[in-house]
DNA sequence: GGTAGGCACTTTTTT
DNA sequence: AGTGCCTACC
């Protein structure tokens, strides 16, 4: 099966991609024990920029050329960015086709993989994974057919869906999922009365959220994992044909893995050798239950286990990791970590001290123009990461204005934007006729069918037996014109339903007019041209099934650059030399010659949301760390002054200000350790670079 | 009663 | 860019 969501991002490593993987005298003595390591299993321990990715690429390639077959090692990676990264720099390092097989995914899309590969055996066909805006309108489905219970407790369906989930991955059960979410851990009468209260009705709107799935043959993300994880613990015969298929699993970022991501890999302890890699320093993922556990008590809980460690920084030159390194140390927890460069003292990291985010978002685009014109750079050599998509809006209204090509890594993807998902609707109710939530946005779409008519259609519809569903069928249901255009879209891709990319532009056909009614706002110029597209994509898939699912199980199509048409390939502007912009967590495993972190200011390092626990306030922390360790070269953090004046947040105390200034990141930052700038020109020594300079307030922080 | 359209609001991080 | 809430129309 072709999967051509893995569309490269690989523009900014196609230098690295031609080396050959396995020439050991291309790694250290560390790195180089690691690949040929003998043993069982092992545990590498790989700080930021110490060659962590060429480790893994290393092992694989080493593996293959001593003779393991490439389709009995899984790569397991956090991203299919990271993924497809590692994998084709295996494949160009061995020539012939002894890599060809060679498999790296997500925890997901393997899970997903396996389950499809084996249907007798995780007992799944033809169902349908939903992502997390199909998840929520299950919940809310689930709560409005409980509306008794549901009335009292104020408590909203995405909250249940992140309690809910938030317990599967940390393997916690309910009661202490509540405590440690909803009441900061505390275990008092009062604290233990509420839980008390809300428990039972928890568990009946989960219950019947779990129903409803099962009913429409639903998976979400995390029954991919259960199915595959509980499987496997419970059934001997389970683990004798997986242990077949596997001799190596290769896992990457094993610091963001979670009890539930252990729990699925524990049985293969058995089966076969893990060697997993991660840094615990970079660990950025603990509100998704990620559980460095599973690194500390890595030789604990794996028998004939050993560690080894990777320190030396081939990354960044020194000055951007005395930064990094100074951050860590002044943490409470003691990460006994310190990165040295192997490549001299370079440039001093720059503080740009801007008054608000056009400034900064100005001072940056000229920056790099300059540097494209006249310092030899090119846009890849960029990187510009934020603590959130939504703080880069105003970069990315600039880049726009002054023409510099961008992509943007993290935030909506293209199968998730709306006018997307209306198509797929129709395409999901053909592969899976019980899919409710696709039915419901497949009627809704119709002009003059709002959800209470949707609702008493499907009503209907769900009482013909699935195999007497036809165009015609619906149009007995649904009267007059809009009867006869469900009726012409389900037959479009009815009519086509082998051929993925026929049934996907016979349908546009059909739909075109009405996306262009509804979303006339933008059609012309932003989603029109997505169809193409996804034409293309669906040319890949040889079923209904497959395409939907993997597409729901990708996030690397982004929708951020434009998309062209190449003869049969699609060529994104990835492909093309192109500034990134990236939210932290997207980042991990980039780096960039000159790299931007923006708005390092109080409230968003760490961000006010955290504050009270230090475990959050840590893992900001660590957050930081990683945004930090991406440059090579040029390090330049921006601060915003405007943010200190909180207008948009309402009610902060002064005690409240107090915290937020004191637990700051860059409070008491030595000043030999960065140079402070301000934007010229606009920007001058005006009463904002007075608060600029406010920043370094003095109060002490007591962690005890 | 049901639907569509307009307005205001709001955004941590992701599979 | 999406969602929730209100209002005006059928």
């Amino acid at each position: 099966m072709t999967k051509l969501w893995n569309i490269s991002k690989y523009g900014i490593y196609t230098l690295s991609l031609k080396q050959k993987n396995t020439a050991l005298e291309l790694y250290n003595k560390e790195q180089k024990e690691a690949i040929t390591f003998n043993g069982k299993h092992l545990l590498l321990l790989a700080g930021a920029g110490t060659g962590k990715t060429k480790t893994i690429v290393g092992r694989a390639a080493h593996l293959i050329e001593n003779g393991t077959a490439a389709e009995k090692i899984q790569i397991l990676t956090f991203t299919k960015r990271a993924a497809s990264e590692i994998v084709e720099r295996v494949k160009a390092g061995i020539p012939g086709r002894d890599a060809q097989a060679l498999s790296g995914s997500t925890f997901h899309s393997w899970c997903n993989q396996l389950i499809t590969s084996f249907p007798n055996l995780f007992g799944a066909a033809n169902y349908t994974v939903i992502d997390s805006d199909d998840q929520l309108s299950l919940m809310k489905m689930a709560c409005g057919n409980e509306k008794t219970g549901y009335g009292k407790i104020r408590i909203k369906p995405q909250q249940i869906l992140d309690l809910f989930s938030f317990a599967r991955n940390t393997r916690i059960n309910l009661t202490e999922t509540i405590r440690i979410q909803l009441h900061k851990g505390k275990d008092d009468s009062e604290t233990n009365e509420e839980i008390e209260e809300l428990r039972p009705v928890l568990e009946l709107l989960i219950k019947e959220y779990q129903t409803l799935k099962m009913q429409q043959k639903y998976l979400d993300y995390d029954d991919l994992l259960l199915v595959v994880g509980n499987r496997l613990h419970k059934d001997e015969e389970a683990r004798n044909i997986l242990s077949k298929a596997y001799d190596y699993i290769l896992v990457d970022e094993m610091q963001d893995t979670n009890p539930l991501q252990w729990y699925l890999l524990a049985p293969f302890e058995k089966i076969c050798k893990l060697f997993c890699v991660g840094d615990d320093a970079q660990s950025i993922y603990s509100f998704r239950g990620a559980d460095f556990q599973n690194v500390h008590s890595f030789t604990e809980r794996v028998s004939d286990s050993e560690v080894k460690k990777l320190d030396k920084n081939y990354r960044s030159t020194q000055k951007i990791l005395d930064i990094s390194n100074w951050l860590l140390q002044k943490s409470p927890i003691g990460y006994n970590k310190k990165l040295t460069a192997h490549r001299g003292p370079g440039k001093t990291p720059v503080i740009l001290n801007v008054a608000n985010q056009f400034e900064e978002a100005n001072y940056i685009a000229e920056k790099i123009l300059k540097d494209f014109r006249e310092g030899g750079k090119t846009f890849s050599d960029f990187l510009i990461l934020s603590r959130s998509q939504y703080y880069t809006k105003p970069l990315q209204a600039v880049f726009l204005q002054k023409k510099i090509p961008y992509e943007t890594y993290g935030g909506r993807k293209f199968l998730e934007a709306a006018h997307i998902k209306d198509v797929l609707a129709i395409l999901r109710v053909i592969n899976n006729p019980l899919d409710q939530i696709a039915w419901m946005r497949y009627l809704t779409f119709i002009h003059g069918i709002g959800e209470v008519r949707a609702s008493s259609y499907l009503r209907e519809i769900l009482k013909l037996d699935t195999s007497k569903i036809t165009g015609e069928a619906l149009s007995g249901i649904i009267p007059g014109p809009e009867g006869g255009k469900i009726k012409a879209y389900y037959n479009a891709v009815n009519a086509n339903k082998n051929n993925v990319k026929l049934a996907v532009s016979s349908l546009f056909k059909e739909m075109e007019l009405d996306l262009a009614l509804k979303y006339a706002k933008d059609w012309q110029e932003k989603r029109k041209g997505d169809f193409p597209v996804l034409e293309i994509l669906a040319e890949h898939y040889s079923s209904l099934g497959e395409f939907i699912t993997e597409g729901i199980l990708d996030n690397s199509t982004g929708l951020g650059g434009t998309p062209v048409l190449e003869g049969s390939k699609i060529k994104t502007t990835e492909n093309k030399d192109h500034v990134i912009i990236s939210t932290v967590h997207s980042a991990k495993g980039l780096e960039a010659d000159v790299c931007f972190v923006l708005n390092v200011s109080p409230k968003t390092y760490p961000s006010s949301y955290s504050l009270g626990s230090t475990e959050e306030i840590e893992e900001e922390r660590r957050v930081l760390y990683v945004a930090l360790t991406r440059a090579k070269n040029e390090l330049i953090i921006t601060r915003t002054t405007d943010s200190l004046n909180a207008h948009h947040s309402n009610a902060v105390t002064p005690t409240q200000n107090e915290e937020i200034n004191s637990a700051y990141f860059l409070e008491g930052l030595p000043e030999s350790l960065v140079i402070q700038e301000r934007p010229q020109g606009s920007f001058s020594k005006s009463q904002d670079a007075k608060k600029a300079n406010k920043i370094d307030l003095d109060f002490g922080f007591d962690f005890s």
